[in-house]
RNA sequence: GCCGGGGUACCGAAGCGGCCAAACGGGACGGACUGUAAAUCCGUUGGCCUAUGCGCCUACGGGGGUUCAAAUCCCUCCCCCGGCACCA
């Protein structure tokens, strides 16, 4: 059995902040002494059934927690999902089906458990509580809070003064995540840093229901990877946790060099005094590595390495080229295709097919190819690459 | 309810009768450069047609109309935003 003071510092790698602290301390202490495990929530949207390796900082902690011993209560936000997050603005403001959660939640579990242990994991779904609640208890939960409380939000406080519209659904979100504490009696709550203000709420609300505070546990956010947004699937700058590895290498590899740090930091356990010696390149290079070691294997990671070498640095051909099936209808008597015919295959559109050729995207092995006016004779087993990243091997079908 | 502003391509935003597949910026894509990237530079960015042509089709919230000609004018509907009024 660890002491308390590893415990303590085991947890909080990587934490942001975590308030309070001593009242971590207090349950961590009472929980060893008792051996109830603490309830330890965190919230997650189901509209995308993707994890990135981002929410995977935040899965990690929540492992941390269970190998100390404790639960994880992932708390699903169908409920919420259903009624679409205002914040989000009228285009995203779609509607799930339970269907569509259900599917969705199948995918993020198995995902998640990849991180999780399963023994210790509680998945429960806010409809449970939520759904059921009729006005009166609506009016109970809503008169727990007030709206100068709301407007501490930082981004409320802005659009308030500036006269911007704040719909009143928008308060009650803050107030439904407070409530999934109550409905699970969470010990601690984690979030990434954009969650602190919600996570306080559920943290005085649960204190205004009778019930012990919980303990707020920001972790930080990862930055995506053009290293402007944070990481989303909506912004397309994220690396999905079930990604093959030799993509998710690619992506991370994509990253600017100012990105460093952090991802070595957040995201692998890497000593970045002794890292940041190497060569930039070498560096990011170990950092990728590391990461798809964790999410997929040693073995795949380096694979994935010689991969990246051979076909960027080296610029060979990559080990694993997709098949393109090309219809022999297409050939000329002659055994010839035209060139747009052919990357038409791998395009959007013949247009596009056409500009990426007169642009000198379209290598035939290794044959530069600039005229979009050409005829050229395929073989079974032809290399065809269009831009850095698409590679295709020709394979003539009937 | 009233008054005013607005809805244009992936996003932001100009255009306000023909020269508009629509300026400009961002993004994305391609090329050069590199350390793989970033930065920078150059180019492309609705679709179709063997194809750089004063080519064809579709497109400026939906529908209808005026006109030789509409993103641009008129009618109508829908949606968004702001102000006023209302406020037990």
């Amino acid at each position: 059995m660890r002491t308390l003071e590893e415990q303590l510092r085991f947890l909080k790698r990587r934490a942001v902040d975590i308030i309070p602290e001593r009242d971590l301390v207090k349950k961590l202490e009472r929980s060893q002494r008792t051996g109830r495990p603490l309830r330890v929530k965190l919230g997650v949207d189901p509209t995308s059934p993707d994890i990135h390796i981002g929410i995977g900082i935040v899965l990690q902690k929540l492992r941390d927690f269970q190998e100390l011993g404790h639960t994880a209560v992932l708390i699903v936000g169908d409920f919420t999902a259903r009624i679409g997050d205002p914040s989000e603005r009228a285009s995203q403001r779609k509607m799930l089906s339970k269907d569509e959660v259900t599917a969705n939640m199948k995918a993020y579990k198995e995902q998640a458990l990849k991180i999780l242990d399963p023994e210790r994991t509680e998945f429960r779904y806010n409809s449970e509580w939520l759904e059921t609640m009729d006005f009166a208890k609506l009016l109970e939960l809503a008169s727990k809070y007030t709206v100068a409380a709301m407007l501490e939000r930082d981004d409320f406080a802005a659009r308030f003064r500036e006269g911007n519209p704040i719909s009143i659904v928008e308060f009650l979100y803050p107030l439904a995540q407070g409530y999934d504490s109550i409905a699970i009696e969470a010990d601690v709550e984690l979030g990434g840093t954009d969650q602190r203000f919600n996570l306080l709420v559920g943290r005085a609300l649960q204190e205004r229901y009778g019930q012990e505070p919980q303990v707020c546990f920001l972790m930080p956010l990862l930055e995506g990877l053009d290293g402007a947004k944070k990481m989303s699937k909506s912004h397309g700058n994220y690396v999905g946790i079930t990604e093959p590895p030799n993509e998710m290498f690619g992506k991370l590899m994509s990253i600017p060099d100012a990105l460093l740090e952090k991802y070595v930091q957040l995201l692998t356990d890497l000593d970045w005094e002794e890292l940041k010696q190497l060569h930039p390149k070498e560096q990011k290079e170990k950092m990728a590595h590391a990461v798809v070691a964790r999410y997929h294997s040693k073995e795949a990671a380096d694979r994935a390495l010689e991969e990246f070498e051979r076909v960027f640095a080296r610029k060979e051909r990559p080990a694993d080229v997709p098949k393109l099936s090309l219809d022999k209808k297409l050939l000329k008597p002659d055994g010839t295709v035209w060139i747009v015919d052919l990357v038409s295959l791998v395009a959007k559109s013949r247009s596009e097919a056409k500009r990426l050729i007169e642009q000198g995207a379209v290598e035939l092995d290794g044959v530069k190819i600039t005229q979009f006016d050409t005829h050229v004779r395929v073989r079974d087993g032809m290399l065809v690459r269009v831009g850095k990243h698409t590679f295709a091997e020709i394979s003539l079908t009937e």
